[in-house]
DNA sequence: AACCTCCGCAACCGCTTATTT
DNA sequence: TAAATAAGCGGTTGCGGAGGT
């Protein structure tokens, strides 16, 4: 079938985002939610495709991200994830909650796919590098591959748990109660590879505020103050060059997340009135040890064959492996 | 201080998959 | 059922900062 541009290549603005341009894209997702990108760039007048929309919303101005500083956990946790699943970053991504599939790709090809090599003489310290046993063929589609991990998932776990055992001296534990909030109104937007991934991140965070779960707010004094950090002209790319956000960080303190933009905070929070959309699966995030992540992943690794053949109804971990529904 | 090289990351590109018509 | 379209994903690139000489 013919595949027409994504847009106009004509009147597309590239390269770096300014902040009137994010602001103007959060405001619209503020008011109609995270998808139908196609229309964004027309609604909003923004001279970008609808890809760079998306793109620059799930990357860098979606509530709840954590850039930097990689903890030492969530290194392992992507080592063997990459080793597990091979380049499906954002797969592995809906395992590291507030991680984009864009940062832990960068973040794999930049420092842990090095360090591994220096690590060992092969290059494969503990075979991370090596195509993962279940990695699908480049001509096998997706989902042919995820049937393939579904029908193999008793390999695939127990590779997961050998892989993890080092980690230390972490316990399964008893896992919160599941969250009935799975998708919200922002679908897809960020490692929706399979709805497991994005079930068990759910999963794997601490449990927020119930205001602040998975509730976006950008009330029009949040914007004034977005717009106040970007009037400080002293905004950096990473403590850089100005024109662009120095990276919109966001903090979370469990009601509300902040997003830094060089001197300016625009605080994204849960508020009374004013639009309300549930932004995506992940929810923002607390105060960031990565507890909860390998926590829930372990308690999932070591609830192991209890679960098989139980048919899954709730938004339990175990619905972290939908592939569950298909074991015999 | 100037230049060079390396590194990190945001963004783009092209392909695949999913959904709609 | 096929075509058209939208969305998602992973590989790659280019820019700017940091550090070294």
């Amino acid at each position: 079938m013919a595949r027409p541009p994504c847009c106009d290549k004509e009147g597309v603005k590239k390269g770096p985002w300014t902040p009137e341009e994010d602001l103007v894209l959060v405001s619209y997702i503020q008011d109609h939610g995270p998808g139908n990108w196609r229309a964004v760039p027309t609604r909003t007048g923004l001279m970008r495709c609808s890809k760079s929309c998306r793109l620059r919303w799930t990357n860098y101005l979606r509530p709840g991200i954590r850039r930097g500083n990689f903890t030492e956990q969530e290194e392992k946790l992507i080592v063997h994830l990459q080793a597990l699943l091979g380049n499906r970053w954002a797969a592995i991504a809906s395992y590291l909650p507030e991680r984009t599939d864009n940062d832990v790709k960068n973040y794999w090809n930049t420092h842990l796919k090095r360090k591994l090599q220096a690590g060992s003489g092969d290059g494969d310290g503990d075979g991370a590098a090596k195509p993962p046993a279940h990695r699908p063929p480049p001509s096998n589609s997706k989902g042919q591959w995820e049937r393939r991990l579904q029908t193999d998932i008793n390999l695939a776990r127990r590779a997961l748990r050998e892989a993890l055992t080092p980690l230390g001296d972490l316990k399964p534990q008893p896992q919160p109660q599941p969250q009935p909030q799975r998708d919200g109104a922002g679908v897809g937007i960020v490692g929706g590879d399979s709805p497991a991934a994005s079930s068990l991140s759910s999963q794997c965070s601490p449990p927020p505020a119930p205001a602040a779960l998975g509730t976006y707010v950008l009330t029009a004094d949040n914007v004034s103050r977005m717009l106040d950090g970007w009037a400080g002209l002293n905004w950096k790319r990473r403590g850089g060059a100005p024109g662009t956000p120095g990276g919109a960080e966001t903090a979370s303190t469990g009601s509300s997340s902040e997003v830094s933009y060089g001197g300016g905070t625009a605080v994204v929070a849960p508020a009374a009135g004013g639009p309300v959309f549930e932004y995506e699966t992940k929810p923002p995030a607390a105060p960031f040890q990565l507890m909860m992540p390998l926590s829930a992943i372990e308690s999932w690794l070591f609830d192991d064959d209890t679960h098989f053949h139980r048919p899954v109804q709730s938004a339990s971990l175990l619905d972290a492996a939908p592939m569950d529904y298909y074991l015999l």
